[in-house]
DNA sequence: CATTTTTACTTTTGTAATGCAAGTTAAATT
DNA sequence: AATTTAACTTGCATTACAAAAGTAAAAATG
């Protein structure tokens, strides 16, 4: 039940002090940012949710992510409360300090993919309040909720169609 | 003289149109966020100027990378105008438009990097007015100059110590 | 309460990407 | 004319990734 697949990732040997190195070295890998939207976005947690996504990662390798993660301090992982099979995965702080990268990269994605899938009303509403928005999403996802699903989620308190 | 070395590039066969998945598939892999960084904060703009990056990429991997982000839309190539060995690489628009991404993963890695080389002065200009300064550095790169090198540098501009 | 299912991984193995060193070609410099 | 520079390319070893199958503990089911 213990996750001892370390994983290799290239290029975590520090090669500079640069800051943009430095968050890609801690979540620049093809995945990583891809199982942070999974929480922000759609509320998921679990190691079998995060298998489930979209874009169909290998559970080898998610694995060796949500460790790195973790020891990167990205992730905090704690028991599921009533089933003892789940692992609960959290963001901490820094975490949710990622949130504004992700928002730009959607906005990015948004704008220049002719057949994107974003909901142009809620990339509108965040580009139109960059900040309020950020604080909004932050606090939802710390309180366990998520910008798309679930009842407590961000765009359910927009009101967004 | 032509690059005719396609490189691979994992999960470019769009496996989602999530706008943060197709962000990750034209530049989120381990080296085109640096060249454009190299872009940007520095000024390069030749080959040679790439391969002299702190963190050492491999000629062939920058050759790839190269034709990628030329394919997508990101990078310009155009002859030196004196020098016909030269080749020069401009930010597209949609290059351009990549620089609020990088000023955000600059503050996180600023932020979490105890050993950042970032100027906290420089960090706090930014994230003191994030669209002021998204737009300097912008113009600033459009007519050729860069955050911190050169005669036009937006530091220098700002005048910043 | 024995069996099946679920959950979170690990292991194995093939394939694809990366990294390093050396080589090539045209243009510029000496 | 010879050397150096710039922008790549090539070959090969190493590493990372992907797919599939396997494992162990806990939970659900009959």
């Amino acid at each position: 039940m213990q996750a001892c697949y370390a994983g290799a990732m290239k290029r975590s040997d520090n090669k500079s002090h640069c800051p943009i190195n430095f968050s890609l070295e801690t979540f620049g890998d093809t995945w990583s940012l891809l199982i942070i939207r999974d929480i922000v976005y759609f509320g998921k947690k679990t190691y079998g949710e995060f298998l489930e996504s979209e874009e169909g990662i290998s559970s080898n390798i998610l694995a060796s992510r949500l460790v790195h993660l973790e020891r990167k301090g990205i992730l905090v992982k704690e028991p599921h409360e009533s089933d003892k099979r789940k692992e609960i995965y959290l963001l901490s702080e820094k975490g949710l300090d990622v949130i504004p990268i992700l928002l730009e990269m959607a906005g990015w994605g948004a704008k220049y993919d002719p057949e994107t899938d974003a909901p142009q009303n809620w990339i509108a509403i965040v580009n139109a309040d960059r900040e309020r928005m950020t604080g909004l999403i932050r606090e939802t996802v710390q309180n366990g909720g998520s910008i798309f699903t679930g009842p407590n989620s961000v765009v359910s308190k927009l009101a967004i169609t």
